[in-house]
DNA sequence: CGATATCATGCTAGCGCTGTCATCTTTTCT
DNA sequence: AGAAAAGATGACAGCGCTAGCATGATATCG
């Protein structure tokens, strides 16, 4: 090389990095090693009670929080877990979240959330997105339909739960309830009170469909002739609710009992009765999904489908818990059923 | 140590590293080096065509992901942005974050939802576990008021936003609308009105204490004796609003006009107000705050506050964005507004 | 036509942390 | 007392990626 290099190896200007406090930064303030401070972080047990002092003491001073992306490469484990939900999203996912945040923030565990439900190109990239951060778990909500995005993710390796629903086949875990089963209790519940001419209206979802479909086959089964459905886009409101009573109504005046696909589109139902002077359920039984917190406080109250939403949500953050712990999880499909609560609407 | 060890600098037992695939790993399928690979990630402008044909078809075939972890690390920038909202929460902060979630996305950022309101102790946890993911941007749902929170937010240096409200003193930047304005424009509403004896209910928190307060401020300022008001803890729910209603008329039978810290209070108050025969809004104005989905759809439809919730959202995200890409924000306090909706049911 | 600018690619050295092993000290046991 | 076990701390290398040059090839210019 020329002479006008510099002898030294060089000193490289150092523009690198955040210019934020590192965990060398405070291990020298503290006068021990950096390894010690992550110990103090990690597993402060294994220091000497004096050392811990110290090195808590210099955290203290300088407000030092450790740098996570660090911590994650080093030891590849993230502290994170990916949830995926629906973009029209009712309030009823929203509680699920909560009870998992809770339940995740309680082991050290941060929850990412992503949105689904805006096709199948963004979902690519959405879950290329949150792979991309390599999350201790992902919880889905609903089952992953499309191909590609199961490979992905079986690909990724990491622990997922889907939720909400029950498949025979799932990619990993699996926390939810059967809505066949839940259609099939409705007509039976809403028939053996003498309804006999049931209709039902729901949004145009997945999982409302399935419902639908079974609640439709056992009327039929049990000998009612036709089943009148009104299907509205997703996200239900109580405006749609009203609506489609009334075209239910101008489709078949005289029916007697509807199964709606959320306690919102039963809200609007009940509204829309009400309005219209059809006493509730004397004329017309109003059965609901989902037993939102309001389900007790109409009039008349509703009869509806209570979900144990906060405990998907619990179970769901749990399957990931263990796994990330290493354990093993014996019944990795749970079906937590649903109950019907009966009220005054029908 | 004793002859036997191996002369050799020592193999090690290669157990670290996720084992998943690395961008060496596909360099070495495309032919190339690793730094041509992270281009074509990255910058794939300034790649020769048929290289980066060659190394995507690479990624394509392995299914390669790139870890962002490590290249939040190398390049001090996460792709993160951390928002911060209430547990209590109503549909409302969902649709503020859906659009945050959007605006975010189509730029390439992934959001990481925390929930606050669990006591100064956990906050700081949460402060810290947010912090520690050295996200691009935080945005909080209201003020940050713990001053330790706030110290640990500026000392981290990375942009913030808070929302919902105003503040002489933001962090850094804010989008939000003044809730004392909010709550002295319905007073002159529903006294214009003819409202002799106006009533309030709401939650307990922060922001609707504001409102009720500007509120009964101005009906007392315009001659009113007394305002009597009704708190509920919140969440708010439909429940709730009947039974402060029920409260309400007791402390006052001849209450005619009602402003509501929500419209689900709101929608309580019709509905309790329904069935004790009490006509609306002849004889008791009712008027909500939110304008949720279900407001116009309500019998009577519901005269109500609404608040461009989404465009907080998207705004919020946009600070931040514009922020990370270097530019300087001029107004980076930003009054929305609120529109008073008039229904019928006041 | 040599000099300079531009383009395409690669090398090196980290980013800030933790797993593994090594070292040294203290305790426990026979 | 000496050996073995346990306790406390540290050195080193590396997790998977990218910034900052450096280099070689090609295009552009007077």
């Amino acid at each position: 090389m020329s002479p006008a290099t510099p002898a030294v190896p060089r000193t490289r200007r150092s523009r690198r990095g955040s210019g934020s406090l590192t965990l060398a930064d405070v291990a020298r303030l503290a006068g021990v090693s950096p390894i010690t401070v992550s110990r103090a972080l990690n597993s402060p047990a294994q220091l000497n009670q004096e050392t811990l002092a110290k090195v808590r003491e210099a955290i203290e001073r300088t407000g030092y929080v450790p740098n996570r992306l660090a911590g994650g490469l080093a030891s590849s484990k993230s502290w994170l877990v990916a949830a995926l939900v629906p973009s029209i999203s009712s309030p009823v996912f929203l509680e699920s979240v909560q009870a998992m945040t809770e339940e995740l923030a309680a082991s050290g565990y941060q929850l990412m959330l992503g949105e689904s439900g805006y096709g199948a190109a963004r979902e690519d990239v959405l879950l290329d997105a949150i792979i991309g951060r390599r999350p201790d778990g992902i919880i889905l909500t609903g089952i992953m339909h499309s191909p590609e995005g199961r490979r992905r993710l079986s690909a990724a390796a990491i622990p997922i739960v889907e939720t909400w629903d029950l498949t025979p086949t799932p990619i990993d875990m699996l926390v939810g309830f059967s809505h066949q089963k839940t259609g099939t209790a409705v007509a039976h519940y809403l028939l053996d009170r003498g309804a006999r001419n049931p209709a039902i209206m729901t949004t145009d979802d997945q999982r409302s469909l399935l419902r639908r479909e079974a609640f439709q086959d056992e009327a039929i089964r049990r000998g009612i002739r036709a089943v009148p459905a009104e299907i509205v886009p997703a996200p239900s409101s109580i405006g749609a609710g009203r609506r489609a009573l009334d075209a239910l109504l101008a489709k078949k005046a005289h029916t007697d009992a509807i199964f709606c696909g959320s306690d919102l589109l039963a809200l609007g139902a009940l509204i829309e009765a009400r309005s219209r002077g059809i006493a509730v359920p004397q004329k017309l039984r109003v059965f609901g999904f989902g037993d939102l917190n309001f389900a007790a406080d109409t009039d008349p109250a509703l009869s509806t489908v209570r979900i144990d939403v906060a405990r998907i949500g619990r179970q769901a953050a749990r399957f990931i818990i263990e796994r990330a712990a290493g354990r093993v999880i014996l019944e990795p499909v749970l079906d937590l059923g649903v109950t019907l609560v009966e009220r005054a609407s029908a």
